[in-house]
DNA sequence: CACGCTTTCGAAATCGATTTCGAGAACCGC
DNA sequence: GCGGTTCTCGAAATCGATTTCGAAAGCGTG
């Protein structure tokens, strides 16, 4: 039904590789038949079939969006992330395609590789450190481009594009010392392997900066697989013989829990205890109080890291894209002056 | 470099219209041959080309999502609306491509659909009602199935998910009548056609079945491209000889935006002024106080949106596909009773 | 054993482009 | 007029699958 490459021959009664050339701008023709092509092919609506045109040149100007980890739990990230690719890779002529529900499933990330229905895949929240090192192993065997979103991956040959979250725990760890703060809570979460690290050392540089010495008591590992964990780690801090006059909890909607919490038994925030949060996504700025929170640039982690997969695709280098980019400490009403002391 | 169906021939000395046939099931294959082809193919880790499997069955297995609309401005409806889309995708073994950035190119929407890229299209916050007609049009010659999300298209051919808005303006504003409030401000939209058509009539059905008179003065025709809006209409109808007790907003930010033009002055609220918004996005369950709006069942949405695209794929039916969903009515702090009556 | 029927397989066509390479025309200078 | 370039163009190969259709083999029956 729609005209092909062939139409447009019988009509012009010019062949098709002819034609093919004009279109493409490939040389080989007179100034005077290109633009009686251009002009025809106008006419007619002509446009290249995509998969005649994939299936010859052995790309498809696509890259793959995998979203390895649950997708409504991570839509908030998504919104940010997502305009910032797109607008990146159209201006490149590229598009993105959506791949979910993939958590795990190396066979599916495998035949999205031999089937080369992209030529580039950025891996959104990949699982733990050992099985994304193996996911990129697999995608390098089969030649295909790739990029880890966003996370850190502490491996030379791994092209990645993540936040600063040392440097984030850090300020926010200090702008707490700076209120006065001596004792301050710390929430793990060891599944999200590099950026607990990371976040952890950044506490500790901290402490260390200021002469502070490191209670592990303060340091609490939770488990989101637990039901109500929120709650667990908040108890376990508050029940210390010494508890903590502030609190680093390991994302914003954990934060935002304990403030309710905080407020069903009467504890006040700021006053009787500081809290923060983590990655600045949306609702945290319109609690009362406002949480004070360290904001992942995500949109332009999303640009960097289509820009730097095109960068592989085109194989302008062959060295691994690796990108930390800084935070952005947003202080708001949750933290104050620890009047406590 | 990956290996191809001739390879899987070569090696196991059977014909490439053998093997096609026993990876698809297609019969006329043995089931001892069969099972030898598809233990080599396991073997091999074949993969079939999507390249060369689109060329050859005219289809991609893949829809397009165009956002017809600065994507930054959506990025929170398509959070919500994505993670259905994709699920109920890959269920039916379909994927998802986004194409942004294509604000009222209708040039575009014709490649899209020539090119074959795609089986299908869902047309996401189209533009006013004649162009979306007119895409409609466009995408039907060149026999593109297609569905148009979220708003109502006022012909019987077109395709489309839309929500409820006519009852969700009636449920709003029945809802501030029952709290004894009888003059209510009513921002309108004009831009947004058919969404703001039906919201109107529900606005005028609700006060008509209380008996209240349509009060015009009270009726604001808002126009978002310009600056401040929000206050605008705020302003118009505060200082009218006498001003309305409850508003009714087009969307929530400009709620919540009013939320602190109020707080600015010295409106109480709900005390002084109740307020409501529409769409329930995000951040207004968390404002303070919480705002009163309407939620559009936007996952719901999402599914259905593809559900009935597939549909239309199949070629199942040949009737356009129109779905208008209910709405829920979400009372929270920012209405109140009317004391100054 | 000859005949027809079923089962299994493969040769070749097809999908719609791009690319390679050679043929022919035009033009040049000597 | 002739050898050598330079421009244009097109025939054919190619990308990697799927599908059609006819051939061959196997089998049972009279």
């Amino acid at each position: 039904m729609p005209v092909t490459i062939e139409d447009l021959s019988n009509k012009l009664g010019v062949s098709r590789s002819t034609i093919s050339k004009a279109l493409n701008d490939r040389g080989d023709v007179s100034a005077q038949t290109k633009e009686r092509i251009l002009q025809a092919a106008r006419e007619l609506g002509y446009q290249p079939s995509a998969a005649a045109r994939n299936l010859r040149r052995q790309r498809t100007d696509k890259i793959g969006l995998v979203v390895n980890y649950p997708i409504q739990q991570v839509s908030d990230f998504l919104a940010e992330l997502i305009p910032g690719m797109a607008t990146v890779a159209e201006e490149a002529a590229y598009n993105l395609i959506l791949y979910t529900s993939m958590a795990g499933n190396e066979a599916r990330i495998t035949s999205l590789c031999r089937s080369r229905e992209v030529d580039g895949i950025i891996v959104a929240w990949p699982p733990r450190l050992s099985e994304t090192a193996a996911l990129c192993r697999l995608m390098s065997d089969e030649r295909m481009p790739h990029i880890v979103l966003p996370r850190r991956v502490p491996h030379d040959d791994v092209s990645y594009v993540a936040a600063d979250h040392k440097e984030g725990a850090r300020l926010l760890t200090a702008h707490l010392i700076s209120l006065g703060h001596r004792r301050i809570g710390f929430e793990r979460l060891p599944e999200v392997f590099e950026t607990d690290y990371d976040r952890h050392a950044g506490y500790v540089t901290a402490l260390r900066q200021a002469g502070i010495s490191y209670d592990p008591a303060l340091v609490i590992a939770a488990d989101s697989s637990v039901d109500d964990y929120e709650a667990r780690t908040f108890n376990t801090l508050m029940t210390l013989p010494q508890p903590p006059s502030a609190v680093l909890f390991f994302t914003d909607p954990v934060a935002i829990k304990v403030l309710s919490l905080a407020k069903a038994r009467g504890i006040r925030i700021p006053d009787d205890l500081s809290i923060a949060g983590f990655d600045g996504i949306l609702p945290s700025g319109v609690t009362v109080p406002a949480l004070t929170t360290v904001r992942q640039p995500l949109p332009q982690m999303g640009k960097l890291a289509v820009e730097s997969l095109l960068r592989l695709i085109a194989a302008d280098t062959f060295e691994a894209q690796q990108h930390t980019l800084p935070v952005e400490l947003i202080v708001r009403g949750s933290t104050g002056l620890n009047v406590g002391a």
